[in-house]
DNA sequence: TGCATGTATGTCCAATCGGACAGATAGTAC
DNA sequence: GTACTATCTGTCCGATTGGACATACATGCA
């Protein structure tokens, strides 16, 4: 996006910047919220490798199928705790864990 | 510890083995206790290299001293969440939290 | 000795989390 | 069309968590 059109957006009362800015996190905040996403992603990816459904998963995790869902869409409701627990659950390593918490490299900016 | 002296406090009525034995822990409980125990380190390493005691941590974190205490003595009231939200805000950087997931190399039991 | 500082531990209660259920949606096969 | 499977979303309520407080313990210093 341009400065011109960023001008002219804000002039008729938009919000524009990143989805970081528009939810006005902290620094700290969105690490954290970028932190719980990767390990979503890093559950989804392991069903996925296992070839399981959301219900085999919630039956090896004592669970339900809702929490899986949750967990993979990274839900305000599903906390860091339960997100490890599981990823050890279906058989990750703890440094499979650190790997998927490296920072991605960054994009350059349009 | 050698095979002899196990073999003798067994019969003693001794339970004898790693704490994760001891405690009855399985692989992925075990591997959970690690990874929070992990995180407490690194907070305290922190801590350290700011040199700051456990009351400016609690300022820090809008939180309380016994708080802290119980975060860096891994205490069951403590989620990998409050942990992770805490390291953040105390300045460290997703690859520092990966590294100090990193497991350690096993060193030779006795 | 008393006093200050730093840390550890136990408890209380409000806030958050998590399993479970209901119901919605989407895709596929018959 | 129905039926089946997989996933998503909202809600409820018991369980866990976290800030705060009191208090104990340790160390250093006047």
């Amino acid at each position: 996006m341009d400065k011109r059109k960023r001008t002219r957006l804000r002039a008729a009362g938009w919000t524009v910047g990143t989805p970081r800015e528009f939810l006005g996190l902290s620094d700290e905040e969105a690490a954290f919220v970028e932190f719980k996403l990767a390990l979503s992603k890093t559950l989804q990816a392991l069903r996925a490798a296992q070839e399981l459904s959301q219900v085999d998963v919630a039956k090896r995790l004592h669970s339900s199928q809702s929490r899986v869902a949750k967990m993979e869409a990274s839900d305000p409701s599903v906390s860091v705790d339960l997100l490890v627990r599981s990823l050890f659950k279906l058989g990750a390593q703890p440094g499979d864990i650190a790997k998927a918490l490296r920072p991605r490299r960054r994009v350059a900016a349009t």
